[in-house]
DNA sequence: CTTTACGTTAACGTAAACGTCATATATAAT
DNA sequence: ATTATATATGACGTTTACGTTAACGTAAAG
């Protein structure tokens, strides 16, 4: 029997409420099973929230996740499927290079501004 | 003389309407000179033009452009001041190597499932 | 048996970041 | 002088990603 959770214990787990647990689900990026009215999560689905969460936390949208997700869920298995998925990872990878490109000019930045800032510290201490 | 900029020089620059260069200075992110009624941009104008983007394309809110672009114009020199804007710049640094985290951890997944979707396609020629 | 805890749907509210008119003025080109 | 182009100020509209009641069902605990 593999493990189940509830929409709380999810909620808990990564600490958003179960709205947006809910919302996901009203966009289409989770599909739990009912046990009645209830919603029951297997661990494909805690590994989708996963997914989804990860790439919020690096300004993904939803519907920019939900691409990925597809990725991972995808069970098509012929060929034009699984050609159109190794392009649109490797279009997501270039874009987050990119983005980590843009990431490393700023940290220059903020690394300048800290030693000039110092600089000026200590020749108030001279 | 100084270099000087009309809203729409710098909207095609950086590819952007003016209305969203007008709504940065709502938003107190820039302030540009008037002649007469209409908007006169500095050099240094642009550069904080600039910062706001790169920022934008990092996931940063304005708010958070914003504390990066008063780190830069800060010309108020005293050690409180001073100290201040380390500390900032410090937080910043981490958050930003944070998400830099994120970031390697989600290509690893999208290496992993670019690859699975390559076996499973050579699968398909075999 | 009634709290207490957790769950459900439905619906309205909200902040961020602009888009999209509408209307008006000012300068440049013909 | 008239047309075209650029600019200005409102002010309402839009999308994303949920928050926030409201109103109700269920199920275990005391």
């Amino acid at each position: 029997m593999t493990a189940s959770y509830s929409i709380s214990d999810l909620a808990r787990e990564f600490d958003v409420t179960t709205r947006t647990i809910r919302f996901y689900e009203e966009k289409g990026l989770l599909s739990p099973q009912r046990e009645g009215t209830r919603r029951i999560y297997t661990p494909a689905d805690r590994t989708k929230l996963r997914l989804i969460l990860r790439g919020k936390r690096l300004g993904l949208t939803l519907d920019e996740s939900a691409e990925i997700i597809l990725m991972y869920g995808s069970t098509g298995n012929n060929r034009r499927q699984l050609e159109k998925l190794i392009t649109k990872i490797r279009d997501r990878k270039a874009e987050l290079e990119r983005q980590q490109q843009e990431l490393k000019l700023l940290l220059n930045d903020l690394a300048e501004a800290e030693h000039k800032a110092a600089a000026a510290l200590s020749e108030l201490d001279a």
